[in-house]
DNA sequence: CGCGGTGTTGAGTGGAGTCAAACTGCGTGG
DNA sequence: CCACGCAGTTTGACTCCACTCAACACCGCG
């Protein structure tokens, strides 16, 4: 990959302007550029902390069992570092990370991060907002997944989708086409909850269904099942 | 309050070894001390965050009406900061606080807190590991609770407790005690459920219940009911 | 003594999980 | 090219867990 795009997005990057020339060298000689086809394992639960990924293109999928097999699924946004808390507490992954689809990131070695966050009361600053945000969505996320039922919570999940990845080009379909499976662990649902609920959507015409493409037809009662529970 | 208290207090505090004299001296003099009593509001949903909160003595209760008149409820840590997160996204508290029994707090100005972060990296460092563990509770409670039922979360909660608050002297006695109403909120049951459920945990011998004096009389059962689900 | 808030228990209902059967699309190999 | 098998999806029937509602007991308080 040619250097110049590399620095286009750590320009984008919201740290970059808060970094010192020496800082930015640091990273630019540092950073691994990974291109990684569909599911391909990125880390492992329990493995130690190496390196901080940032999605750059494609899907990444974190996940872990739980009791009973039923799988905790969360998915990575583009354009962000993902998963980067197990850094900040034990330094062990709590979590199994791979790809859902082709998948491009970069990879910046902890001990950079370390000397960088030691330097520069910024960075600090914005590692500490960008954790306060995760807080507030988790508590928000599971405060909702609680009190809502079924029909909310996956239209929940199908809004969040939207927001992660956004609409192919017709503004309607989404962009990422997750498994059955995979939408009841993020939605805490079985399966076959996830396919009933998503029929009966597509027979009040709030969404059409082909294959996995799921296009959104009634964004406004979608989301008013979201808010109802 | 004797200053001399104060002090043994602030020094308890994991920051306050990372202070420079002239940052120990700008708190000593902006820090509130409170005693309130039982039932006593410190803050309203959607108010400014005008001080950050160290829970001295006491039990505080952070919570917010959900959907459909459910309340979500977390409790504050003795010892530690609590609810600091909105300080570092919006600034707006987005849940009420009050006392449950009778409390002793400490405020610092958000001011005071904004400058020291401004000089100081440990600080700084301090914060991410406060929040990235918080992430991390959050995290693994919101997996719990979702795959979790109603046996398996009650028993999580009081387990939940017993580490916040300990036991009375006999060493078994929950030295908290919570309204059903309370339980079932923190829990996410309905309160016929809380006493239900309490009810079957006495007549297997796992508890004993005198009012709201709950005493863990087998702590591993409680345990593996929490673990299993 | 009566009242209100809280706790307990029961009966009935409905939502969500389980299990299983049929159907689909897809890749593989004969 | 077709046959086969597999994995994922859809749908139905059944079961069971948890919520609702209501009646009753309990304690504290005026």
């Amino acid at each position: 990959m040619p250097k110049r795009d590399q620095d286009a997005h750590m320009r984008n990057n919201p740290i970059y302007d808060m970094l010192t020339e020496g800082q930015r060298a640091m990273i630019a000689h540092a950073l691994v550029v990974e291109k990684l086809p569909r599911r391909t394992r990125i880390y492992n639960e329990g493995e130690r902390v190496e390196y901080l990924y940032l999605l750059v293109e494609g899907c990444v999928k974190v996940f872990r069992k739980g009791i009973g097999g039923n799988d905790y699924v969360q998915l990575a946004m583009p354009g962000h570092f993902f998963n980067i808390r197990p850094y900040f507490t034990d330094g062990r992954h709590p979590f199994s990370a791979e790809t859902y689809s082709e998948t491009e990131l970069y990879k910046i070695p902890v001990e950079v991060i370390e000397r960088i966050l030691h330097q520069n009361v910024q960075v600090c600053r914005y590692c500490i907002a960008a954790l306060a945000q995760e807080v507030s969505k988790q508590e928000e996320r599971s405060i909702g997944l609680m009190q809502k039922q079924m029909r909310g919570r996956l239209a929940e999940t199908l809004l969040y989708l939207a927001e992660l990845y956004g609409y192919e080009e017709d503004g309607y379909t989404l962009r990422i086409q997750l498994s059955r499976n995979d939408l009841a662990s993020i939605s805490y649902m079985t399966p076959s909850n996830v396919s009933r609920t998503l029929s009966a959507f597509t027979s009040e015409r709030i969404l059409s269904l082909e294959r996995k493409k799921i296009k959104i037809m009634n964004l406004s009662q979608l989301e008013h099942i979201s808010d109802l529970g």
